[in-house]
DNA sequence: TGCGCATTGTTCATGATTGAACTATTATGT
DNA sequence: ACATAATAGTTCAATCATGAACAATGCGCA
């Protein structure tokens, strides 16, 4: 059972896996403020750095990609098709998906995002050499495939 | 400007970052999760635990502690006031604080949920030897203390 | 003392996200 | 071929956090 030394906060691992939840709020909430100017919330950021790089995906895999619910992508899209950044497009083989690409207006906001976004990583991890970031981000990697649900 | 080499997903740091956000997600998920079954939510037991430590704190510095609004306290409270996790009891002095100390229950549900909770960081950061660890802790520390606004 | 200002907690409207139904379409197995 | 299951997307109600506006209280300084 729990006693009073193995309480949480004497706890190397426990403490220092707050500092990496604080920083990591910290770092949403920054991130969140810079895109403000651009109307661009952090959720659509991800959509548009996804859809660059995967010209055609449908709403489900872009859903699985985000971690998010698939109904999280039915009620974030259409806002954003209105304001012409991308385009849905019915399958010609598979009339269930609707197949994503970013249109330019929709590339040309993206690397504006990405320009502030960058900025602010920059500055967050131009704390660490690079080799304490490359053992970070192996860490982390490890940390999220231990936890991963199959 | 922004030319090819310079996208994000090339960038070390850029990457680097990813991973940590995805396993502060992944790490959210499964105490969500591992939660459920003593029916508290994630920020519920923030509250317990901060409690825990500083008993006789105000409704004010709980939300500070947990960077979260005031609001939100307010209606976190309540509900834990009923299932009789903890009391809010004026203070003497000032009429507008309210002091917030554990109950009993409170204390017992938060052993319980600490054990969930430190086994999924244990099994989250036994990824890590010590020293990476605490590597890792120092580096996210001064990440949080980069953003931080003043 | 008394006026103005700051602080504490609450209320409320808003926006984000979720998961469970539901529809439409495609895949599978016999 | 046909019934059954699986999949893509949508809708909807519920949950949660937020920030602005507000009431009550305390503080500071003339």
């Amino acid at each position: 059972m729990n006693n009073a030394q193995d309480l949480p906060w004497d706890n190397p691992r426990f403490r220092n896996w707050v500092a990496v939840a604080r920083a990591c709020h910290a770092v949403e909430r920054a991130v969140a403020v810079a895109l403000a100017p651009l109307d661009l919330k952090p959720a659509q950021l991800d959509v548009l750095m996804n859809l660059y790089r995967h010209p055609g995906m449908s709403q489900h895999d872009l859903a699985r990609k985000l971690l998010v619910g698939r109904s999280n992508i039915t009620m974030l899209l259409p806002q954003m098709e209105k304001r012409n950044l991308l385009k849905r497009e019915g399958d010609e083989k598979d009339k269930r998906v609707l197949r994503l690409t970013l249109t330019d207006d929709g590339v040309t906001l993206l690397m504006k995002a990405l320009k502030v976004h960058m900025a602010l990583i920059e500055k967050a991890m131009s704390q660490s050499t690079p080799d304490e970031c490359d053992m970070l981000g192996d860490q982390m990697r490890r940390v999220a495939e231990v936890l991963k649900v199959d």
